[in-house]
DNA sequence: GCCAACGTTGGC
DNA sequence: GCCAACGTTGGC
């Protein structure tokens, strides 16, 4: 099981909207190395859902629960959208201000490469974030 | 195929 | 609101 960080604008989708639909296509996503990680997404994998802009925090966890297909609002059919659901809120959000005081995390696609809206996160890294959000697995 | 101009994203 | 980083476009 690979993980995965995705981010998106609380103003044009939020975790409150991803809880209140419980499974949410995951489309709208127009770059090629971002479309690379989705296309990489199996069924199970988990992802960070990451508030970009206004509150830059990860607020929650999400599950694939169907791998890449053809984005429906992509008219060229060029771009793939995968589904998620909504598992649980992080108990406390980890802030990117947490993620970039921490050494260890410095690696970190999301803060290396801050415009890639879909980042792989290593099985170590998300360990250290589930730690700091407090995240019990199995909840 | 190179590179400057421009647009977009996202942090501050 | 500003600016840096990055992607895309278009002229040559």
């Amino acid at each position: 099981m690979a993980f995965w960080l995705i981010k998106s604008e609380p103003d044009a989708f939020s975790w409150d909207e991803q809880v209140a639909n419980v499974v949410e296509p995951w489309t709208g996503v127009r770059n090629h190395q971002a479309k690379k990680n989705l296309a990489a997404m199996q069924v199970g994998d988990r992802a960070f859902f990451y508030h970009s802009n206004v509150q830059r925090a990860i607020v929650g966890v999400v599950e694939v629960v169907r791998a890449a297909y053809p984005d429906p609002t992509a008219e060229s059919g060029a771009w793939v959208c995968v589904d998620v659901k909504a598992v649980a809120p992080m108990p406390t959000p980890v802030t990117l201000a947490q993620i970039k005081a921490e050494p260890a995390l410095e690696e970190l696609a999301l803060v290396r490469q801050s415009r890639l809206s879909v980042c792989p996160v290593s099985a170590d890294h998300w360990q250290m974030l589930c730690q700091m959000g407090g995240w019990k697995e199995g909840r």
